[in-house]
DNA sequence: AATCGAATATGATTTGAATCATATTTCTGA
DNA sequence: TCAGAAATATGATTCAAATCATATTCGATT
């Protein structure tokens, strides 16, 4: 076989086929391994409680994905096969050594790092929602997390940035952007306190 | 002072104050350090050869920019205070003992990571782009860089996934995409030659 | 070679977010 | 405490991209 797409010890890289439409793993699964595509397509779709799926990332050739996993201990996503993939695979044992040794400050740098791809490729793919309203309630979800609910399962938003600026990273204009929470807040999605806003439900 | 953004060795975080419109480094510069906003706002612009600028990223609090630095010899955009902005300093030189010093594992894996980053980041501000057109030209001329260019100083982008593909990462309809296409086409700024689009000028 | 599905392409129409305008409230700094 | 700026808010209008429709070309498969 061709070199691994990670310079890593040589054998302790495994490869797996997936046939279009297997699952490699699923939201939730104990996180054992980071990996590349070799040949294929693999999305990686995260489901919410609403029953609705956000497509987070679809790694393409040569594109590594579940990277984040290292530092986390369960897949937050679906990763299933797009079209007939071939999969290199990195177990996490195998990397937990190395990383062990790492001085502090590389780990947290790696940690870091990961959290912002995390981040940023949910914050993409929020962009892709079209619709204002949706866009604005994914979002809310997104920053909300699945943590930190109130005793009525309701949960709260304090935002430390002006409303403009949510806006704007959202990709709306801020008249849009105020339109729309007062649309959300009429159909009881949500309540508004300033800028604090919870998630109703 | 308060905890460091990233946890590093104590006392090697540096600090540094800029005021709005302040420069703390341009484009080519060596790279000497990656940083965090504490508190403000850093806009990090890109200075195209035509004389156009595009803005890369909106650092805000919290947020650490640079870090592709700690693999390459130089700044590759501007870093321009929006506001007055405190900033935390992390010397390559004092990280640069501890990278020397990682398996090759680890820094490639840093490396992947750091480049995901500023790929993610660069798609997302793409997205700020409202006009259909600019966006296209935009894109074309991130996925294309600058370098290889042929004799005549134009660039050539061969797309290995069908143009729908591209439009969805984009964030345009198939339809909007080829019709933008077009109209560039029309307008002399691009040639089409099936998946292949030459950067005219 | 024939067939089927996907990609490319373009026209007609709709729609919803952007834009423009303007008012009120909140925040900031002198 | 006051003034000016920024943020919040909402109405009216525009407009460009989405949507819907349809045709053609391309590519894979038998």
């Amino acid at each position: 076989m061709s070199a691994p797409l990670l310079p890593v010890l040589p054998g302790t890289t495994q490869q797996r086929f997936l046939t279009k439409g297997e699952t490699l793993f699923h939201q939730g699964d104990r996180s054992f391994a980071i990996f590349a595509v070799r040949h294929g397509r693999m999305r990686m779709v995260r489901q919410l409680a609403d029953g609705q799926s956000v497509v987070l990332y679809v790694a393409r050739d040569g594109d590594t994905f579940a990277e984040a996993s290292l530092f986390s201990p369960a897949y937050h996503c679906d990763a299933v096969a797009d079209i007939d993939s071939e999969i290199e695979i990195y177990p996490k044992d195998v990397l937990a050594d190395t990383l062990d040794r790492l001085p502090e400050t590389v780990r947290s740098l790696l940690a870091h790092l990961a959290g912002q791809v995390i981040t940023l490729r949910a914050r993409l793919e929020i962009r892709n929602i079209r619709a204002a309203e949706e866009r604005v309630i994914q979002y809310l979800h997104l920053v909300a997390g699945d943590g930190d609910r109130d005793a009525d399962g309701k949960r709260a938003i304090e935002f430390s940035q002006p409303l403009k600026d949510i806006a704007a990273e959202i990709g709306l204009t801020h008249e849009s952007f105020y339109r729309t929470l007062a649309k959300l807040e009429g159909a009881g999605i949500i309540a508004r306190d300033g800028r604090t806003v919870t998630l109703l439900a």
